[in-house]
DNA sequence: TGTCCACTGGAACGTACGGCTT
DNA sequence: AAGCCGTACGTTCCAGTGGACA
């Protein structure tokens, strides 16, 4: 059979039968459904807090704290087009500016972002972010309009920028005459108070929310909703559902990822042409879904990330226990060396190790030798198999993963004599 | 009980680059 | 063209540290 043959059965399999879904597009994660069960509550205390807007007025600043797929995102979204909807039916002056702070992650950019959505067009870079800022306000004071800026994932921003921009959004009201400023901060860290500044925390939290984690039996109603959309009758089985909302939940109720498991799930019985959905279609999505994420992740990793984590490779291949920040730091010399890179520094190697583990892709854990010195354990935390199936696919690195780096053997003979 | 190892991790600073304003 | 600016990525310096060992 010639290659057309086989990618027309492909293609003619997949279109002639559309069993499976009926629209998975309503699986994605940005798909704003019309109701969000269990949330009820949250949605009225926003719009309960946002509603005096609608009079013109300026709103409390509102900070959302809860982990991911608790359904910050969406009732905000939600209470946002609503108010939005109703604003316009009143003549209400307002403004919606929503940011995704791990996408914009400069201050400067959320700025832009911001002078944007006033109609203000600011250049890509060559100003200061105290003159794009200047001119926004100017802009948003030429007209008297309630502006409501919703800082999704603030944390990536105040971890990575400090909490200057909120400070000032948060004192932005006092020097103007006509606008309103609203702050509404969303975090998936619970623990972000204790980077804040005491005087901006108390101005952005006066109205708090907390989104508690969903648990199983919430999750499952979630994804009976959205089945109900998205496959056709009597495809998607309730154990499979029932699994979906139970791995979902073990992982402290995230509903981001009992959509995605149950969107691949569907995927593939689609791709094995099964009629129903079942528990073993949802296990296979769950291996699917990991192997793609570590794929992904190694692939997108910068050269040294990757050369640090193939000295790990090498190191645990004979101590798989873990290896010691200084073992590393001599295998990826002598890796640099064999590339004809110039290695960074150790300081910059422990930083790089910190981002993988925070990554996921290595496990590094402060441990102290006592007599012998403080320094940190470290594992690979992805299948070894997984290390050698990216890496070897890479033309620079491929020579190396079959590499037996010298500075090993020297120490294996050591240890043995 | 004090010493001392092998680091950790914070802070300040350097450099290169793209791109704006004046 | 000069002077800034933000960003990314890195270096240098150094105080701090947990706990085995003498």
């Amino acid at each position: 059979m010639s290659g057309n043959d086989v990618l027309d059965e492909v293609f003619d399999h997949f279109t002639g039968q559309a069993i499976v879904f009926r629209d998975r597009e309503v699986l994605r994660h940005d798909y704003v459904p019309g109701r969000l069960p269990h949330r009820e509550e949250q949605i009225q205390r926003l719009g309960e807090t946002v509603a005096p807007i609608l009079r013109g007025e300026r709103c409390s600043n509102i900070f959302i704290y809860g982990k991911t797929g608790t359904g910050k995102t969406a009732v905000t979204r939600h209470v946002l087009s609503r108010l939005e909807v109703k604003a316009k039916e009143l003549n209400a002056p307002i403004r919606l500016c929503y940011v995704n702070c791990r996408m914009v992650v400069s201050e400067y950019r959320v700025l832009a972002t911001m002078c944007q959505s006033v109609g203000l067009s600011v250049p890509f870079t060559g100003l200061s972010a105290g003159e794009v800022f200047d001119r926004f306000r100017a802009e948003l004071d030429t007209s008297k309009v309630v502006f409501v800026v919703v800082l999704d994932e603030t944390d990536a921003l105040i971890k990575a920028r400090g909490d200057n921009l909120l400070y000032e959004l948060t004192r932005v009201n006092e020097t103007m005459n006509r606008s309103k400023v609203t702050v509404i901060g969303i975090s998936n860290d619970l623990r972000l108070k204790e980077f804040l500044d005491p005087r901006v925390l108390s101005s952005l939290s006066e109205e708090e929310m907390v989104f508690r984690p969903y648990n199983a039996d919430e999750l499952k109603n979630i994804l009976l909703e959205r089945a109900r959309l998205s496959f056709n009758e009597n495809v998607l089985s309730d154990a499979a559902l029932s699994l979906c909302a139970a791995l979902a939940a073990a992982e402290h109720g995230d509903a981001r990822r009992a959509l995605d498991l149950l969107r691949v799930a569907g995927e593939v019985a689609e791709r094995r042409g099964a009629c129903t959905v079942t528990e073993e279609h949802v296990r296979e999505a769950e291996k699917h879904i990991e192997h793609n994420r570590v794929v992904e992740a190694l692939r997108n990793l910068t050269l040294h990330s990757k050369l640090v984590t193939l000295s790990v490779y090498h190191l645990n291949g004979k101590a798989p226990q873990g290896a010691i920040t200084g073992e590393i730091y001599e295998v990826y010399n002598e890796l640099s060396g064999e590339l004809g890179v110039t290695p960074l520094t150790q300081r910059r190697l422990g930083m790089l190790v910190n981002e993988l583990d925070a990554m996921g892709i290595l496990n590094a854990k402060v441990v102290s030798m006592g007599r012998y010195g403080r320094t940190k354990k470290i594992r690979l935390e992805v299948a070894r198999t997984q290390i050698r199936d990216v890496f070897s696919d890479d033309s620079r690195l491929g020579l190396l993963v079959d590499y037996a780096p010298k500075c090993l053997s020297k120490q294996t003979r050591e240890t043995n004599a």
